[in-house]
RNA sequence: GUGGCCGUAGCUCAGUUGGUUAGAGCGCCAGGUUGUGGCCCUGGAGGUCGGGGGUUCAAGUCCCCUCGGUCACCCCA
């Protein structure tokens, strides 16, 4: 065991599986491209009050979660716990025109005992608009999500949505929920008997049996929507509708962060452990920009958590994520000369090359590049050198059931299949010579 | 914050009722093949048995503490 290692609750994600990772943010980056949003980069850290303030005084993510530090110049700082506040703070800062779309990529930090699924380091992307109440951009919102799941080929995914009212209905069903609340507290469970005033909202997501069955019994929020909070809802329900999107209402999803008004909504993977199946969530904030300083502007947004993404891929057999493959492995026997030019001169017209080092026997460089996944190796000893010429080598010949399936392609030039024969599965042994100032272009023509 | 299980090589693990210099497979390096990878053979490197304390003539093995991992509750992504 080495004297260092990550600390609790966190993990360093190394090649191949951070492929996934590269490969999930690709995606989104490009999803939310196609539909006009850019990129906030913002700091991992906020003046603690950012978090207190937007996420919720005492949200469970605030009181007990977020890592809070003092500095150096005695401010109060605390590493981000979730995406949308530090956004938010960005956009009063820096008023840009709305309604603004931002998307982002960024870890989130969470003091809590780790377990599958849960990460004290995790990573979110996800979306915020700010500067319109229009429920067609909460509409828009789920729909880019939805695409994204798809997209990566995720199926098993339920979307859960509700509403949460405004500050006109909200006021009140806090009131009739307290009021139930106060007739039943001697049969919530035992946290909530003492908590449930501060936040009663917070005992509809308890998912003790205790306050699950008080839960079946009290007031529900649909039925408490103004007329301009019920018609918001309807007209989003009705865009999902018509985007072919499924949904489930679910009157008791209020989301852990306080700062929601009207649309939630929920996603989570049916392929995995209840205890970690939520993969993202959002929806409309529409006080949050005023909690942190700016004029009344309405918001909606979601995040998404990469680990639970890639988790709930793998649940649902989906492997090769963006597995990308090596194109050329220079071998090189003559001193390393050429391998060095060589790659150079590769990658600069978009073939990808990699080579050996330390001047290691052609055995060994031929080992590496059959462990680096590169299609082909190409050869240089004495013979080559002298006559300008470098043996391109066709490494792999992949046929069905292999996970390497992806990169083979069918037919290429001067790679003929060979027979297979039971100890080396489907392998050409395939090589010719080409001139060395016509490689890259060969080389380019055939691996396409 | 509470609880269960688990810490022996880079990885997966053996290690008999405590008993010599702690093993295997895989991986890695080199050679067999002085110009050809995968299969095979040979050899090699790599471990203060998570850390500290205790019991004992003797501890990887037993006891205590601690750190770490993992899973669950809670909460969330």
């Amino acid at each position: 065991m080495s004297a260092f290692q990550a600390p609790t609750g966190t993990r360093d994600v190394l090649a191949p599986e951070s492929a996934g990772f590269e490969a999930v943010v690709a995606r989104f980056a490009r999803t939310v491209h196609l539909a006009g949003y850019g990129l906030v980069v913002s700091p991992m850290f906020e003046d603690a009050g950012v978090f207190r303030r937007g996420v919720g005084e005492d949200s469970e993510v605030v009181t007990k979660e977020m890592y809070v530090f003092e500095d150096k110049g005695g401010r109060t700082l605390a590493l981000r716990p979730e995406g949308t506040a530090s956004v938010v703070r960005a956009f009063v800062q820096h008023r840009p025109p709305v309604p603004w779309k931002a998307w982002y990529v960024t870890p989130a930090f969470r003091y809590e005992r780790p377990q599958a699924g849960r990460y004290r380091q995790h990573h979110q992307l996800g979306v915020e608009v700010l500067g319109s109440a229009d429920p067609d951009l909460d509409v828009e919102v789920v729909s880019l999500l939805a695409d994204f799941y798809s997209s990566l080929g995720l199926e098993r995914v339920e979307l859960r949505v509700n509403s949460m009212g405004d500050a006109v209905c909200m006021p009140g069903y806090r009131e009739a929920l307290g009021a139930y609340l106060k007739a039943h507290e001697d049969e919530l469970c035992d946290e909530h008997k003492a908590t449930w005033a501060k936040n009663p909202l917070r005992v509809l997501d308890c998912k003790r049996p205790a306050c699950v069955a008080v839960r079946a019994g009290a007031p529900k929020l649909s039925d408490a929507l103004c007329g301009p909070c019920a018609e918001h809802f309807d007209r989003f329900l009705a865009g999902l509708d018509a985007l072919g999107i499924t949904w489930l209402r679910d009157n008791w999803l209020v989301r852990g962060l306080d700062y929601y008004t009207r649309t939630t909504f929920e996603f989570s993977s049916l392929a995995l452990e209840a205890a970690q199946n939520g993969i993202g969530g959002g929806g409309r904030y529409d006080g949050l920009v005023e909690l942190l300083g700016g004029p009344p502007t309405a918001g909606v947004g979601f995040g998404s958590g990469i680990e639970r993404i890639l988790l709930a891929c793998e649940a649902e057999g989906l492997v090769d994520l963006g597995q990308s493959r090596l194109d050329v492995f220079v071998v090189d026997v003559t001193g390393g000369e050429v391998a060095r030019d060589l790659t150079h001169e590769l990658r600069s017209t978009g073939i990808s090359a990699d080579r050996a080092f330390d001047g290691r026997s052609l055995r060994s460089q031929l080992k590496q590049a059959d462990r680096s996944g590169a299609r082909v190796a190409c050869i240089v000893g004495p013979e080559e050198l002298a006559a300008n010429v470098v043996t391109v080598r066709w490494l792999r010949r992949d046929s069905g059931g292999s996970r390497d399936a992806i990169g083979a392609p069918e037919g290429d030039a001067g790679a003929a299949s060979a027979g297979n024969d039971g100890g080396t599965a489907g392998v050409s042994r395939e090589q010719e010579r080409v001139g060395r100032d016509a490689l890259a272009a060969t080389l380019g023509g055939w691996l396409r």
